[in-house]
DNA sequence: GGCTACAGCCAC
DNA sequence: AAACGTGGCTGTAGCC
C-alpha cells in the first residue's frame, strides 16, 4: 500500500483520489497502519504535523530525496537528454522545520503564492521513478537506498520533534567555570581578559593590541619576533615563546564563547531541548548536514549539559572504524575484513587487528595509513606506510586508488547502492584544457594536474564516505523500527513529546554515532537493539560478506559520560 | 547596514 | 601524524 499525498489548490490534499483536509490527515494517516508508506514530496513538509498530532509513520518515500538520488546514479537511466535543465525536483529546497512555539505553516491555509498546487506533480514523479528503478540492472540496491533515505528523512524530524535534552544550567557552570562568569554585553569575560593581559605583557605591546583582531595579533607577534607567519594552532605550537601558551589558550576559550556561549544557549536551547535541523543527503557524497546551532560539531566540552530526563537515560553507540570496514567490503577485501575480525574473530578494533596482520609495526601507523589511503594523503609517515598496507591489503587500495584515477580522468563514481558523484565544473575543465593549448607553459600543466589530483581525492573519498553514510541510513532505519516496536515503558513522560512520551526514541546523529533517549527500565534492551540493527545493516548492504561492523555502546544519564 | 571572502576551529 | 576528505559556523576585514 502506497498512498501519495497530492496536494491541491484549495488547500486540501488528495490521498488515492480522495480528499482530505488539512485537519483531517493525521487521523487519516493513524487508520492506514504500519504497511502503508506515504508518499509525498518532502517529508520536512508534511511529517512534523503529523508527529504534533502524535501520529507516527512506519513507511515513506520522499519524492525530492529521491529524485536526487535517482537523477545522478550511474546505476539508473533517468528518462529525457542527460542534460536538460534542472527541473522542480532538483532544485526544491527541504521545507524548514519550525520549532513547535513558533507559528507552523505546515497545516496553515496555503498563500496566494507559495500554493502547494503550483509544485510539481507528485503522482507523475512517483511512476518516472518507479519505471527508473525497475529498469535499473541494479534495482534492488537503488531500492534500498531510497528506502534508507526516506527512513532517515522520517528519523530527521523525529529527532528535530523530540529535541535533544539539554540542560542550560549545566552548560552555564561549564562556561562560568572555564571563562568566568558571563560578562555583561560588549566584554570579555574574567578568564580571556587575564590572559589577553598575559599576551600583551609577553609581546611588550600596548593596551590597545586587541587579540580578536588578526590583523593586529600577527603584526604584533612578527614585531616581537615571534617567527609566527599564520595564527593557526599547529603552527603557534611549534613555536617557543613565552607567548605561545596564554595565545593558545585564549584561542580556545575564545572560540568556546563565541561558537557555543551564552549567545548560543540564549538561540537554540528552549525548555529543556536543543533543537537543530538536520539537512538529509545535504552533503554531496550522502552524509547528513545540519542547519542551525551547529549539531554536527557540538564541542566534547560541552557535552556535559546533553542530561536525560528524571527516570530516563541515554544509550550512546557508535561503528567502530566505520569506514575502512566499508571499504573491506566494498572491495571485496577478504584479508582487511580479517583484520577486522581480529584474531579472536569479535575483533572491535581494526587497527590492531591490522597491526596483528604484520603490516605495519603501530596502531597509530595503521590508523594514519588507512587514512591517507581513503583521504589520498601522499606525505608524512601516512605516505610512507601506504605500500606496506598495499601489500598486505590490494584490493581495498587498488580500490580507492581507482575511484580517484576516474575522478582524475573527470569521471563520476558511485557508492555501494548508487549514489553518484557529481561531475567537476567549469573552472576544472577550463584547467584541463589549458594544459593542451599550444602556448601552455608549465604553469599551466602543473595547474592542471593540481586540480585532477585535487578531484582524484574527492573521488577517492566519496565512494567511501558515501557508503558509510549508506550503511549509516540502514543502521538508523534499522534503530527507529526496533525501537518502536518494543513499545511503551512505564515511565513520566517529562519533556518528552508524544507520540514518544515513554517510549525510547533517537535524540542525536553525527555520521557514525547516535544518541537513544530511553526509560532507564528499557536500556538494557534498546542496546542489544542498537547491536543488532549494525549487524542488520551490515546484512543489508554487503550480504554474506564476511565483515563485521562492531559497535561501541553505553548507557549513561549524560552523554558526556558515555564517551 | 548588507554582502562576500577568508581564516580558523569544531565535528566526523 | 600532518595539514590529505566532508561539512557548519564565527569573527574580522573589505567592499558597496
Amino acid at each position: 500500500m502506497q498512498p501519495v499525498v497530492v496536494p491541491s489548490p484549495d488547500g486540501s490534499v488528495r490521498v488515492d483520489g480522495r480528499r482530505v483536509a488539512l485537519g483531517e490527515l493525521p487521523s487519516v494517516v493513524a487508520s492506514a497502519g504500519a504497511a502503508a508508506r506515504w508518499t509525498w514530496d518532502d517529508t520536512n513538509r508534511w511529517y512534523p504535523g503529523l508527529l504534533a498530532a502524535g501520529v507516527r509513520v512506519d513507511r515513506s518515500h520522499d519524492l525530492r530525496l529521491a529524485h536526487r538520488i535517482l537523477r545522478g546514479s550511474a546505476l539508473a537511466a533517468w528518462p529525457g537528454p542527460a542534460d536538460a535543465p534542472p527541473g522542480p525536483w532538483d532544485t526544491l529546497p527541504p521545507a524548514p522545520l519550525t520549532p513547535a512555539d513558533e507559528p507552523a505553516m505546515l497545516f496553515a491555509a496555503p498563500g496566494p503564492s507559495s500554493g502547494p498546487a503550483e509544485g510539481p506533480d507528485p503522482l507523475a514523479e512517483l511512476a518516472v521513478q518507479d519505471a527508473v528503478v525497475a529498469a535499473s540492472p541494479s534495482a534492488g540496491r537503488l531500492r534500498l537506498l531510497l528506502a534508507a533515505e526516506s527512513a532517515g528523512a522520517l528519523a530527521a524530524v523525529e529527532m528535530y520533534h523530540a529535541g535533544l535534552p539539554w540542560l542550560a544550567d549545566v552548560h552555564d557552570a561549564v562556561l562560568t567555570e572555564t571563562l568566568g562568569p558571563r560578562p555583561r554585553l560588549g566584554e570579555r569575560p574574567a578568564r580571556l581578559e587575564e590572559l589577553a593581559q598575559l599576551i600583551r605583557g609577553a609581546l611588550d605591546a600596548p593596551a590597545s593590541l586587541n587579540p580578536d583582531s588578526p590583523q593586529d595579533l600577527l603584526r604584533a607577534l612578527q614585531r616581537a619576533g615571534v617567527g609566527a607567519r599564520t595564527l593557526r594552532k599547529w603552527e603557534l605550537e611549534k613555536l617557543d615563546h613565552p607567548v605561545v601558551e596564554p595565545l593558545l589558550e585564549y584561542k580556545s576559550l575564545y572560540r568556546l564563547l563565541t561558537a557555543n556561549g551564552w549567545a548560543w544557549l540564549e538561540a537554540w536551547v528552549r525548555e529543556g531541548r536543543f533543537r537543530s535541523e538536520y539537512v538529509v543527503g545535504g552533503v554531496v557524497t550522502g552524509r547528513w548536514a545540519s542547519s542551525g546551532g551547529g549539531a554536527l560539531q557540538l564541542p566534547k566540552s560541552v557535552r556535559r549539559a546533553v542530561v536525560a530526563d528524571p527516570g530516563w537515560t541515554f544509550v550512546v553507540a557508535d561503528a567502530a572504524q566505520l569506514e575502512p570496514r566499508v571499504l573491506a567490503a566494498m572491495a571485496g577485501d577478504d584479508a582487511m575484513a580479517a583484520a577486522g575480525r581480529g584474531p579472536d574473530g569479535r575483533g572491535a578494533d581494526m587497527y590492531a587487528g591490522i597491526v596483528a596482520s604484520g603490516a605495519v609495526p603501530t596502531r597509530e601507523l595503521a590508523k594514519v595509513g588507512m587514512l591517507g589511503a581513503m583521504y589520498g594523503g601522499t606525505t608524512g609517515s601516512s605516505g610512507q606506510v601506504l605500500p606496506r598496507l598495499a601489500k598486505t591489503f590490494p584490493r581495498s587500495l587498488a580500490f580507492v586508488d581507482e575511484a580517484a584515477r576516474a575522478g582524475e580522468r573527470g569521471e563520476i563514481v558511485t557508492t555501494h547502492l548508487g549514489r553518484s558523484s557529481p561531475l567537476p565544473g567549469a573552472t576544472w575543465h577550463e584547467a584541463q584544457s589549458g594544459a593542451y593549448q599550444d602556448d601552455a607553459g608549465d604553469d599551466d600543466v602543473a595547474r592542471a594536474r593540481s586540480y585532477a589530483r585535487s578531484w582524484g581525492r574527492f573521488t577517492r573519498n566519496f565512494v567511501v564516505q558515501g557508503t558509510a553514510a549508506e550503511w549509516a541510513l540502514c543502521w538508523i532505519a534499522s534503530i527507529r523500527r526496533r525501537l518502536w516496536a518494543l513499545g511503551p515503558a512505564d515511565v513520566s513522560a517529562g519533556l518528552v513529546p508524544p507520540p514518544f512520551d515513554a517510549r525510547p526514541h533517537l535524540v542525536f546523529f553525527v555520521h557514525d554515532e547516535i544518541v537513544v533517549h530511553t526509560p532507564a527500565a528499557l536500556a538494557d534492551a534498546v542496546a542489544a537493539e542498537v547491536q543488532a540493527a549494525a549487524a542488520e545493516a551490515g546484512r543489508l548492504l554487503f550480504g554474506d560478506f564476511p565483515v563485521q561492523f562492531p559497535l561501541s555502546v553505553a548507557v549513561a544519564p549524560s552523554y558526556a559520560d558515555a564517551k
